[in-house]
DNA sequence: CCCGAGAGTGTAATGATATAACATTTGCAA
DNA sequence: TTGCAAATGTTATATCATTACACTCTCGGG
C-alpha cells in the first residue's frame, strides 16, 4: 500500500538520505533541528502518508513525547517554514518534501497528486509558478508570493484496479 | 473596499444578472434553486469575498431562515457541484463564482488570485487544466479529475499602499 | 558569576471548520 | 392518495488549529 509517490522504492534508505540532508540543511542555516522537529520529520517520512496533526500525536506519544497539538503544529510550522514539508491545502494534512536538497533553502511550492481513492500523494513538480497564473497575475497586476497547484484524480493503480 | 475582484464595477446589476443566471441555469437542468440556496448565493454575491460558513450564517439568521451550519453546507455543496460558487482551499471559504454562464453546466476549477492584506479574491482563468501539471500527471500515469491552483500575493492596491 | 533576552517546550483551554444522524416536511408522480 | 425522493430542521459531535501562559534552556553582556 504505497502512500505516498507512485512507486516502490527502497524506503529505509530514503529515510536516512531524507534525516540527513534535513540534518545538514539545518546546519548550514543555523537552524535548530530539535528532537520534536527531528521526530515530527522522522514520522512523516515513515509513514510516507499525507497526514493530519492529529494523527501525528499518537506517534509522538508511543516516544513519550508530549502529545499535544501544539507540539505536532509548531514542528509542522517549521518544516514547511523551511522547506522540509509541505501543506496539502485540499487534505488538511501535511507531508514530508520528496526532495528537499533539489531546492534552494527555505519553503517552495510544489505540485501535488492526490489519489482520491486510495490517499497517495505524489509531489510533482520542481517549482509550481505555472505560467498560465503568472500571466493571469500580470494581467491582474497582482504580485504572486506563493502558488497552491493540486490534482484530484486516481493514481495508476486505482485507475487500473478500482479498490473492493 | 473591494473583496472581490480588484476593480470597481456596478454591483447591484452585477448580482442581479447573477441571480438571475443562476435561477435560468437551474431551470435548464431541473435543479431546485430552492430559497436556502438562493439566499446563501445572495449573500456570497452581496458581500462579495470569500467567506467561511459560519460568516454566511449570521446572515441566514437576519432573514430569519434557520442558522445551524448543515444549512450553510448544504447550500454550499449546491452551489459549488453546480459551478455556481468555489471553494478557496488556502481559506477554507466559498466565493461567488464570478461568471457561471461561461462555463458548460457542473463544478470547473478556475485558479484563484488571493491578497494575504486585504483578503480579496479573484477568479482568474476559465479552465485550470495547467499544462504543467498536465504534462507532469500524464508522466506519472495519474488521471487528473480536478486542478485546485491558489495564488497567494498582493493585490495591486495593497501592493502600492500597504494598509496601515 | 549572574542575570536578562530569545527560542523552544509543556499544558490547558478554546476557537474555527465540518459532518453525522435522525426526525420532519415538501414536491411530485404513480 | 399514497408513496418516494429530495430538501430541511435540529442536536450533537467530529476534526482541524490556535491562544495563552508558565517553564526551561542557552548564550552573551555586565
Amino acid at each position: 500500500m504505497p502512500a505516498l509517490g507512485f512507486e516502490h522504492h527502497d524506503h529505509g534508505a530514503c529515510i536516512d538520505n531524507a534525516m540527513r540532508a534535513a540534518t545538514e540543511r539545518c546546519a548550514a542555516q543555523g537552524l535548530q533541528f530539535t528532537p520534536a522537529r527531528r521526530r515530527v520529520l522522522e514520522i512523516l517520512l515513515k509513514e510516507h502518508k499525507a497526514m493530519g496533526a492529529y494523527d501525528i500525536l499518537p506517534h509522538l506519544a508511543d516516544d513519550g513525547m508530549s502529545a499535544q497539538p501544539p507540539v505536532a503544529y509548531r514542528a509542522l510550522d517549521f518544516l514547511v517554514s523551511n522547506g522540509l514539508a509541505h501543506k496539502i491545502e485540499r487534505l488538511n494534512a501535511y507531508v514530508a518534501c520528496a526532495d528537499p536538497a533539489a531546492h534552494g533553502g527555505g519553503a517552495h511550492s510544489p505540485a501535488f497528486l492526490i489519489c482520491r481513492t486510495c490517499g497517495a500523494v505524489e509531489e510533482a513538480l520542481a517549482e509550481a509558478d505555472a505560467s498560465l497564473v503568472g500571466a493571469a497575475a500580470q494581467r491582474a497586476g497582482f504580485t504572486v508570493e506563493r502558488v497552491v497547484i493540486e490534482a484530484e484524480g486516481l493514481c495508476p493503480l486505482c485507475a487500473k484496479a478500482p479498490p473492493a
